[in-house]
DNA sequence: AGCACGCCGACT
DNA sequence: GTCGGCGTGCTC
């Protein structure tokens, strides 16, 4: 007898096929089951879904309904919570659930052939190779041992809230282990923000876990992964095997038929929203999931989104998140807080050196400075440079350039941060005012000195640099602005005649220059590059490091004592209201870089270039108070109604014109003004939802296609997402309009980053 | 989105 | 004479 199935197939956003399509199966298959069903003149992968409204609403010709062609043996169905969470992310975040949910399975699922699916399947699983020594959990704060305690005996979900270095990892470390350990089934998933990250996370887990609950035990599942390996991790997750997950944010969809906890590290990361196909959050959608499956929440940071502070505000007044705070920064004799060998190693010697240096006499100053300063102990102390003192154009002022003279003379490293490679973001011609447009986009292009090019960082479009203006033919076309390039260089000139102290030799009696090394998107384009340089920095081969925000990131340097933002105050007055927030979090975690090891805590500095010395973000990441600086920035949300205390959705539009762009959301948003404004009932919707006028996008033009979005915003979540489920079709039907002729794609980003 | 079918320019 | 460009149109 055949029954019919409801089954979810990769099917676009806006296509005028369903999201659920109907099959005719010999037996029938529970919900959650996977299938290989024929569509058009191909066969493609098929989730078995729960009959829905869509089936009952939808009745199509019977004759059009074919056999699937077979199930995949072998791979138990999909649970019902993932199913649930998959549900959920396409519904709030308004795409299809066959787009949503094909998209959380390893690609290699949708492509192999079920023949080759069953090699994979059969292939042995290698003995565990239980018995390697077990690293011995360390021991806790006491600190670290009561944010554990309140972890084990409340639900959470759990904001830990916890200074660089105060050692949230090894909390996590613990929450899984006892996790683990009180169920033999339980299983835990850990996200990080970053690929570049994953791999010590991996190696830290791997030592811990490993010998207890076998090699196979652990996990990864992250982008950087060939296919192979990505369905490896999948399938042992999905049966069961591995007991912890490790991931960025395509892990929040990972099957996981016992999940217990969900840790999700650097949680304030923008990483965590993704930006193409369903623009979901992990973050949000791992606290979903917690509740969803009865799994414990941890989100870390030590600056969290105010999104995830204003949650963790008590519950008296409405907060749903537990925050948890480590104040304190631990000591690497007590805990080093990465354990690669090339840290331990040196630890000891290190330490003797600096400890030394620390009688030095300018100890006292500087103690009586970070007294005044309210620089907690152990933290770095946080130094602003007024620029309006500095000899004009000045890219280092001199106090800085002495302060990097002095660390490198005694054998200690220093990192200088600026958020724009290249050498230059512009290349202009004074004589006619010429510049060095994209022609394809709204942008200038970045001089890149290193192969004299002219690169387009949107498209990618790149010249070799002209010889002469190319529109007067002026030979002395000159560099505006500076990037990371040009800081490498300028910094080597001004540093020419420093030597390195205990290099004097015969051949050179003076001793050795210093090495300056740059890291940052150019320098580590190719694989394993910024494995082999971040390894040079940990080798102690450089002695100043340049890059952009890629080096604030994670990596821990131990001998790093001075950090440097040479210019940052361009998100102080940027239009993007979460640009403050971003900006405080990368200098506080470049912050972290410095002085990570505890004989230097006290005596490492953070050097703020600014001409706002007294801009209140400063001051409060002087005095290392992210609790203010969080309290300000809520309150200014609150008085503009900008999230969290309002809901925000994004419409994007891309078209051949930037006439149609906005001329397909305006007409969406006249249907909605005065259309659905008709529906019965839709008023009290309507409002409480602001849908404003569409505009060009920050950059109007990216590779020849004209971009304009729309902001829809609302006090209500609720009532946002009623709105934008009902709105959805009205956009789709606006697509059909005249005026929308050219108009390539448009989307729906829901709680958007950026605006 | 794929992948067909379908109708016009430069090559073995 | 074909190979192949990408413009519409369909897929339970």
């Amino acid at each position: 007898m055949n029954t019919r199935l409801c089954v979810l197939v990769q099917t676009p956003a806006h296509s005028a096929l369903g999201p659920v399509l109907t099959y005719r199966s010999p037996q029938a298959l529970a919900p959650g089951t996977l299938v290989r069903v024929p569509l058009g003149s191909r066969e493609t992968l098929g989730i078995v879904w729960e009959a829905g409204v869509t089936e009952a609403t939808g009745e199509i010709d019977p004759d059009k309904v074919r056999d699937i062609a077979g199930t995949l043996e072998g791979i138990a169905p999909l649970g019902a919570a993932w199913q649930q969470l998959v549900g959920f992310a396409a519904q709030y975040y308004q795409r299809s659930v066959g787009e949503v949910a094909l998209a959380a399975l390893p690609p290699q699922l949708r492509d192999l052939s079920p023949l080759q699916m069953q090699r994979r399947l059969k292939r042995k699983k290698t003995a565990d190779s239980l018995g390697a020594p077990v690293q011995a959990a360390q021991a806790l704060s006491p600190e670290q041992a009561e944010v554990l305690a309140q972890i084990q005996s409340q639900s959470g979900p759990f904001l830990l809230f916890g200074a660089t270095g105060s050692g949230k990892t090894e909390v996590y470390l613990h929450a899984v282990a006892a996790q683990l350990a009180a169920d033999p089934a339980a299983q835990a998933l850990v996200m990080v923000p970053e690929i570049n990250l994953t791999p010590q996370l991996e190696a830290r887990f791997m030592a811990r876990f490993g010998p207890v609950y076998g090699e196979q035990a652990v996990v990864s599942l992250h982008s950087g992964m060939t296919n192979p390996q990505r369905l490896k991790s999948w399938l042992a997750a999905h049966s069961g095997q591995a007991r912890i997950v490790l991931g960025t944010r395509m892990a929040v969809f990972a099957s996981l038929p016992c999940l217990r906890l969900i840790v999700v590290d650097e949680e304030h990361d923008p990483s965590y929203k993704s930006s193409e196909g369903a623009r979901y959050s992990a973050r949000d959608l791992a606290v979903y999931r917690g509740k969803l499956e009865g799994a414990k929440v941890i989100l870390g940071s030590a600056t969290p989104s105010l999104e995830s502070w204003y949650q963790s505000r008590p519950s008296a007044e409405g907060g749903r998140y537990l925050r948890l705070h480590m104040p304190s920064r631990i000591g690497s004799l007590a805990m080093p807080d990465a354990g690669t060998a090339q840290d331990t190693g040196s630890a000891g010697t290190d330490s003797a050196t600096f400890t030394a240096h620390a009688a030095s006499p300018d100890q006292g100053a500087r103690n009586a400075m970070r007294r005044q300063s309210g620089t907690p102990d152990g933290l770095p102390l946080v130094r602003r440079v007024d620029m309006n003192h500095q000899p004009r154009r000045a890219v280092f002022s001199l106090p800085l350039l002495e302060a990097i003279k002095e660390r490198v003379a005694r054998g200690e490293q220093c990192m200088v941060f600026l958020n724009r490679r290249g050498y230059a973001p512009v290349l202009h011609c004074a004589d006619c005012g010429w510049k060095s447009e994209c022609p394809h986009c709204s942008a200038f292009r970045v001089f890149h000195k290193i192969d004299r090019t002219l690169r387009c960082h949107h498209c990618g479009f790149t010249e070799r640099v002209p010889r002469a203006c190319p529109a007067c033919g002026n030979p002395d076309i000159e560099p505006m602005g500076r990037g990371t390039e040009q800081l490498e260089e300028q910094l080597g000139a001004l540093l020419a005649d420093v030597r390195r102290p205990g290099t004097e030799s015969a051949e050179h009696p003076e001793g050795l220059p210093l090495r300056i090394a740059r890291i940052d998107a150019d320098s580590t384009r190719l694989k394993g590059a910024l494995e082999t340089q971040l390894a040079a920095v940990h080798a102690g081969e450089v002695d100043v490091l340049v890059g952009t925000q890629m080096i604030a990131k994670g990596h821990d340097f131990r001998r790093i004592t001075l950090v440097a933002a040479v210019n940052p105050d361009g998100a102080l007055f940027s239009s993007d209201f979460r640009a403050p927030e971003r900006l405080f979090s990368l200098l506080m975690q470049a912050a972290g870089r410095s002085g990570r090891d505890a004989a230097l805590g006290d005596r490492s500095e953070v050097w703020i270039q600014t001409f706002q010395p007294a801009h209140p973000l400063y001051a409060a990441l002087k005095a290392h108070d992210y609790p203010a600086f969080a309290e300000q920035q809520l309150q200014e949300r609150q008085k503009a109604g900008m999230p969290p205390f309002s809901a925000q959705a994004l419409v994007r539009a891309e078209a051949r014109t930037q006439e149609a762009a906005q001329a397909f959301l305006n007409l969406a948003r006249q249907s909605a003004l005065t259309d659905m404004a008709q529906w019965p009932g839709w008023e009290v919707i309507l409002e409480q939802v602001f849908v404003y006028p569409a505009v060009p996008m920050s950059i109007q033009r990216v590779a020849n296609v004209e971009r304009a979005q729309m902001l829809v915003e609302s006090p209500s979540r609720a009532a946002l997402q009623k709105f934008l489920a009902a709105w959805h079709d009205v956009l789709h039907g606006t697509r059909a309009a005249p005026e929308c002729k050219g108009l390539i794609r448009w989307a729906v980003d829901v709680d958007p980053l950026a605006i």
